[in-house]
DNA sequence: AGCATACTTGCATAATGGTGCAAATACGCA
DNA sequence: TGCGTATTTGCACCATTATGCAAGTATGCT
């Protein structure tokens, strides 16, 4: 009964991580993601530490200014950058401890969605048959 | 002295963590995951907890099965999935923890690499002036 | 060997994404 | 208001990517 019990709730969590798992892993996310140059410019604003104005963060990148402005812009609407306007200026900043728990979140939602002990290793199953 | 000797140990950590950013945010990594399709196979490995074949993957997705073959054969070379051959069969898998640990050391090197403490806060700039 | 099954690959096509230039917008300042 | 600066947006172009179909490869079975 208790073993009934026990199983019944690892069920219901990992149905629930499932659900989860697919709101953390959006294509949005991942899509703004998989640029090289929206990457530098991510790179730069987390150890920049602090928001920066849109010539700033497009200094010494080779591209056209307006391609760092769809870059930030990008990365604004899915959820990595916020960004204030200031008189002309628009400062662009990555919260990187939102970042960080979204990525940790995912990580967390992936091992939650996995049954539980056996079925972690990739191999399990050819080596049982 | 002593001050002075933490700042420069603090500005050697952020340098080596601004390497380690660098080399942990691949752009392939996120390109990988940045397909609907491909996403929807990762949920599916990562909840059925055990490598399967092709055939069972591809299995009520409405896309051909040469697309499923050539989505997981771009996981397995972002390193999101591993597969082995068996027979006919070629068994995909997804190795949860080594995944999450991805993800999880993307988060570490982020905060690693932000400069400590004051420059955390996204609008700080802003309240300044 | 011959045939069936499982998967991958080549190819053509359609869709999507990145880029630069030029124009537009938003704002501060005189 | 008029001008200069900061940023965004429209547009055209080029490159990359996703997809389905058909053909190819690899393996098991009789």
């Amino acid at each position: 009964m208790v073993q009934i019990r026990k199983r019944t709730r690892d069920r219901d969590r990992r149905s629930v991580a499932a659900t989860t798992l697919a709101e953390l892993l959006s294509p949005a996310l991942f899509r703004a993601l998989c640029d090289p140059g929206r990457l530098q410019i991510l790179g730069r604003l987390a150890c920049c530490g602090k928001s920066c104005t849109v010539g700033e963060i497009g200094e010494g990148c080779e591209v056209d200014l307006s391609v760092v402005s769809r870059h930030l812009a990008m990365l604004r609407e899915a959820g990595v950058l916020s960004s204030s306007k200031r008189g002309r200026n628009v400062y662009y900043g990555l919260d990187v401890d939102r970042l960080a728990a979204k990525l940790r979140a995912m990580a967390d939602a992936l091992e939650a969605c996995c049954p539980p002990g056996a079925a972690r290793r990739v191999d399990e199953r050819q080596r049982k048959s």
